[in-house]
RNA sequence: GUGUCCGUAGCUCAGCUGGAUAGAGCAACGGCCUUCUAAGCCGUGGGUCGGGGGUUCGAAUCCCUUCGGGCACACCA
């Protein structure tokens, strides 16, 4: 379906044009005065240079050519020439049944469907998942529906790290403690067995164990690096038990990601693109576009533009081994063998930004993609505590996410068990589901790119803009049309008729927004812009459920007219949440 | 130091390619449940849009400058 405010802007184009001014004046927006109107127009401001003409003589002349529009109405010229309008009634509510009928509410699918990836920033194996992964998986999965949405083919990879000296570090700490298996035993060669030597739980307390020996013993962080060394060589044993860590990490990571309703369509990590380096690096030699710099292979990233110098692309450390950016570089080639992306979108913290430059920069130079792959950065801002601080635990710690969650669930079921007697089992069901909801809403309602501060109290309050305040809107919903459904309501094909008052008709604007919302929300990726849609959509319904009454509404074809209503609001409401990725339950 | 992002009400944030009186929410104060979920709705008070200059008929928005803050600046990821 057409945008509502290119219909409009359109009716304004023949205006323009029969007053005998240019159509590219006509835009329509969104009023700013809505005591005055419900859309503006500026054009006949800027048309009056053009024409030297008083703005007000053209606004008059394009309000006369208005005379007869189907589209508008109560269409006025106000100094010092301003062109106020208002949609006609009849055609809005056209519009809406128009929705109604469309599975995808009048948004269309694009014609040019593109394959995107989605690179999450990956969260480290054998590492907890803290508050740190949860503003690129949230962000990530929104944005990912959001492209899907829109009709695009989207995979998202969780991109581990699963490289590097933490393998190391885990290893020589295993050895140290179960020196007798047979992994360490470099004369071995039958079959390991398929069972972890460790759980979960271990893995996650060896880790920092490690970690914190290494730095203070000086043979231990050798060995370590040994280690590393000799697994990325190929070591069967070393090679065995990565497979292990892998394993029990992501068997926890699905389980968390899955309570926060996020998945990846692939679990690809680090280590998986290890064996494309040596070819990359050597046909950046061969081609000439790497260089030794300072004992280090470097690739130069410079170009004209610059205002500032940016460093060159190191592929290689001075002593041969492959860094960050090398396997950045090599999961491109990776990306580009075996998806063909036409695009791949980086959820990343924005601290991040100047290697992605360097990454993005030196792809492009080595051909590594094509001239129009596009790579982009979607940088987010740090979550921060109530101080203004990154978030810590009280105790100054890393947050870790599952305690966060379980924070948020236990306010969640304070307040449910306030406001309403239900049984302990479903008052934790709905905390659950509210809960995501707070959190969620909480990050996305944010722009993405900008640090914000995570408060408890003020997510899961379900006054203002907030997930529990669009849930409670949609739960009212629902209950009113479950209530039709048991008075044996039916009103499946009923058509919805002109509106009778304001909130009503404003309810009906904020729905008409839905496509062009949407639109926006994918060109610039921006999950924030939905949060401000349907909070405003939720306050619009709000308004209008308090002065009308539903099921009391006397006349049988106006109460099916307003039972439409609700349940294209729902439709709206649900879709958007769905986007964000959250839901709402049947009651709270 | 260089670059970059930000500075809007006591607090948390919007503000579309410049437009009318700068908007929400929280907090404060005052109303509204015999009727569909009051986790709601309505109302009141509160801002020299960090400062200064410029472009424009018109600037929170664009340009310059200045102050204050965050972040990043090749052998970590």
């Amino acid at each position: 379906m057409k945008k509502l405010l290119d219909l409009i802007t359109e009716e304004m184009e023949q205006a323009f044009a029969k007053a005998g001014y240019d159509g590219k004046y006509a835009r329509v927006t969104l009023s700013n005065r809505p005591d005055l109107c419900e859309y503006q127009c500026n054009g006949a401001m800027a048309a009056a240079k053009e024409y030297h003409k008083a703005p007000i003589m053209i606004a008059d002349a394009v309000v006369e050519a208005l005379e007869g529009t189907r589209i508008l109405q109560d269409v006025q010229a106000v100094n010092p020439g301003f062109i106020n309008l208002k949609v006609n009634a009849e055609f809005l509510s056209s519009y809406l049944n128009g929705m109604l009928e469309d599975e995808r509410l009048g948004y269309e699918k694009t014609d040019a469907p593109e394959t995107i990836m989605i690179d999450y920033g990956g969260p480290n194996v054998a590492k907890p998942l803290h508050v740190g992964h949860l503003r690129s998986a949230i962000i990530g999965e929104s944005v990912k529906r959001i492209a899907r949405f829109a009709g695009h083919r989207v995979i998202g990879d969780v991109h581990l790290g699963d490289w590097g000296l933490q393998m190391g570090l885990i290893i020589t700490e295993l050895k140290e403690r179960k020196p007798g298996l047979g992994y360490f035993d470099e004369a071995y060669e039958g079959d390991y067995p398929e069972e972890a030597p460790f759980t979960i739980a271990e893995l996650e307390e060896i880790y920092p164990t490690a970690s914190g020996k290494s730095k203070e013993d000086a043979s231990y962080k050798e060995a370590a690096m040994q280690a590393t060394f000799q697994l990325q060589q190929g070591r069967r044993g070393y090679q065995a038990l990565l497979k292990h860590i892998l394993n029990v990490s992501v068997a926890d990571l699905k389980r968390n990601y899955a309570n926060l309703n996020v998945d990846f369509d692939l679990w690809k990590g680090e280590s998986d693109v290890q064996p494309y380096i040596p070819d990359m690096v050597q046909e950046m030699r061969d081609k000439g576009y790497a260089h030794m710099s300072d004992g280090a292979l470097v690739v130069d990233i410079r170009e004209e533009s610059d205002t500032k110098e940016v460093p060159p692309c190191m592929i290689l450390k001075s002593d041969g081994a492959s860094l960050y950016t090398t396997t950045d570089l090599a999961t491109i080639v990776e990306r580009m063998k075996l998806y063909h992306p036409d695009r791949i979108v980086y959820v990343v913290d924005k601290r991040q930004e100047m290697h992605f430059v360097q990454v993005f920069r030196c792809a492009r130079k080595c051909g590594l993609v094509t001239e129009d792959t596009r790579l982009q950065f979607l940088g987010f801002g740090t979550m921060n505590g109530k101080d203004g601080k990154p978030f810590k635990t009280r105790e100054g710690g890393v947050m870790r996410l599952q305690y966060l969650l379980s924070d948020i669930n236990e306010e969640m079921l304070k307040k449910i068990q306030e406001s309403r007697p239900m049984s302990e089992e479903e008052a934790e069901e709905i905390a659950k589901v509210v809960g995501l909801s707070a959190v969620k809403y909480g990050d996305l309602s944010n722009q993405a790119s900008k640090d914000y501060i995570f408060d408890v109290d003020r997510f899961t309050s379900s006054e203002g803009n907030t997930g529990p305040y669009i849930l409670y809107t949609v739960v009212r919903i629902k209950s009113i049309l479950k209530k039709y459904g048991e008075q044996g309501g039916e009103a499946a094909d009923a058509r919805i008729m002109e509106c009778e008052n304001e909130s009503e008709k404003a309810l009906m604007r904020e729905l008409a927004r839905f496509n062009s919302v949407m639109e926006n929300v994918y060109e610039e990726l921006a999950p924030h812009k939905i949060c401000a849609y349907i909070y405003d959509l939720a306050n619009a319904f709000n308004r209008f459920y308090h002065e009308t009454s539903i099921l009391g509404t006397e006349e049988e074809a106006r109460k099916h007219s307003r039972i439409r209503l609700l349940v294209l609001t729902r439709r709206v409401l649900e879709t958007c949440m769905d986007l964000l990725g959250f839901e709402a339950p049947e009651r709270m």
